[in-house]
DNA sequence: TTGTACGCGTTATCAA
DNA sequence: TTGATAACGCGTACAA
């Protein structure tokens, strides 16, 4: 068996310089090359794309932000009170959006969770040019206590603000829009007593749905219907089923507010021995895996959350770049329809 | 209403030269009081403190990496086809943990998705000394394609390697004898037919809680036992308890690979006109959502995810120090005794 | 204990 | 088009 030893322990990181030196030009050309300016001899340029290479060269971020100005970073902010939003499938999947969007641009995602016991440690990091811009993603997207920094960095927000919301950028789903698109599946497939599961009504997704339901309710001449509010949590989803089955008023649907809370009316409906969607059709929002692991598959809207991620990068991007940016921007959903409705 | 004009456009970012003015002293001072040097007189360090308020100067990270040949940054990488791990609250978990960690040090968390069509990108990445350690979580936590880097940069990865593992460090819980524990809990309570639902076994968890099962049902002198292997969801939990229960064999108790299995197979339990746990006792494994929004509310192994990530921050963090560090840990658990077994 | 001065790797300005 | 050379903001021997 033959060892190559290697003697030469850990090849130092190759600079800027040393590629000059072995493409046999000055930095500054080189410095041109890997910026690809314009004004360079193709010729040289081509040979010192050869030394990049033979070096394996990387520019070193640190010396080019300090030379720049500019960080090429993007902050993600997860405010600790709601570090909960971790269990939440809505943040995993923003951020996947968010990072794949980045992957192909020169910005360097970091994370940050801002313990609100010291903000000034998070502020000063983000105000001491470190970073290009900033994106928000909290549990209650009403939360907007770092919107005073938007006059100085960059920030777009994941969520409509639950006030004010004038100054910020941030990006949604068109919630109210997909329920009403929701409930018209019930109300057209000819279902009259259409109740919903609503979430918190101090987060906007949970007023935006409610508020979807309502017109579609109302428009097909049914009533005010029947209202129950959950957390989005699967329990409170089974709690609200059973409080609406208990008011001993007729159900023969029902809008959840989430998926997770489709579900836990699932448990209570199939518990009381009916079934779905015969006796009670149901509709969910989200289209999370919750929506295919239930039985009967759940008819759910589908709601493009990595999309609105990558949208969010976008969007900061352009921002940073002085490229013109809409405020807000409402992601489409669509109605997936399997077979509880 | 009166307002406070500010004419003054964006403030620049005070740098230390602007304390070193302010304070009266030389830039080396000021940096010396930064970095709480103990050679600096106490008097003089107050002021510069002082002016170091007053400017609300917060260091460059760019000039001070520049400086210091380090980066105070640890990356997280993902690796692009897993990214279905960010569905995973697996994966949400340890990354709160990690940042959690590092938010009492002085390094940031940066995370990037490691296209697998282009992994130079990311190598060239790490290793432009951009990096001062390299968390790895993936999906397949057998999947250490980048232990190669282990060479070049301090690596720490999440969950132990399907094989080799020799040289990585890794934290993981203690999956076998959590298993064992689990499972005993079912043969001391008098179960005499204990079958499993195992993970997949291409995954270490998958093998390691299997293995655990196996051990304690011979130990009780109940022979080889029962089992199905699922892949970690709830339907491929509910096909294997089916597939369990068509056998035609006495079944009087569960072991799931983890508590979404489990919630598979209390449907199948319960849909069979069984009752948990009277016919049959369950046990699942991570105690997340699930298991407190099942009825009746699932027994279930703590997996203390959060720590893990937290402890893989803090063995990287002492990697990168020259600090001694375990090759590999493993995480305690804890029974979590509710109402299923 | 404090200050001077140089270097960290890149970009940008200005001549050539 | 190319090449010196001066920043960029900070750490740190070294000297004082």
């Amino acid at each position: 068996m033959t060892m190559t030893q290697d003697t030469s322990g850990p090849r130092p990181v190759p600079t800027l310089e040393m590629v000059a030196a072995l493409a046999g030009v000055s930095r500054a050309t080189v410095s041109r090359v890997v910026n690809d300016s314009p004004s360079v001899d193709p010729e040289l340029a081509q040979s010192v794309k050869r030394a990049i290479l033979a070096l394996d060269y990387t520019p070193n971020r640190a010396a080019r932000s300090l030379a720049t100005r500019r960080a090429n970073t993007v902050t993600l902010i997860v405010p600790e009170s709601t570090s909960k939003v971790f269990a939440d499938p809505f943040f995993a999947s923003v951020v996947q959006g968010i990072a794949l969007y980045l992957t192909d641009t020169d910005y360097t995602l970091n994370m940050v969770i801002s313990s609100e016991s010291k903000p000034e440690k998070t502020r000063g990091f983000l105000l001491g040019g470190n970073v290009d811009g900033v994106l928000v993603v909290s549990h209650h997207s009403g939360d907007h206590s770092w919107t005073h920094l938007s006059g100085s960095l960059p920030m777009v927000f994941a969520g409509r603000p639950l006030v004010g919301g004038g100054e910020s950028y941030y990006v949604e789903a068109d919630n109210e829009q997909a329920a009403y698109s929701a409930t018209r599946l019930l109300t057209d497939a000819g279902r009259k007593h259409v109740a919903t599961i609503a979430g918190p009504q101090d987060m906007p997704p949970g007023l935006d749905r409610l508020a979807g339901w309502r017109t579609a309710v109302r428009e097909a001449g049914l009533g005010e219907g029947l209202t129950e509010i959950g957390d989005f949590t699967l329990a409170s989803g089974a709690r609200a089923m059973h409080r609406l089955l208990d008011r001993g008023k007729p159900i023969d649907a029902v809008f959840a507010g989430n998926d997770q809370m489709a579900a836990g009316a699932y448990t209570a409906i199939q518990g009381r021995g009916l079934s779905i969607p015969e006796d009670i059709a149901v509709v969910g929002f989200d289209d999370d895996s919750f929506a295919t692991s239930v039985t009967p598959a759940l008819t759910t809207v589908h709601h493009p959350i990595i999309e609105l991620g990558r949208k969010m990068a976008e969007i900061l991007v352009n921002l940073i770049e002085g490229k013109p940016a809409e405020r807000v921007t409402r992601m489409p959903t669509s109605l997936v329809v399997r077979d509880s409705a």
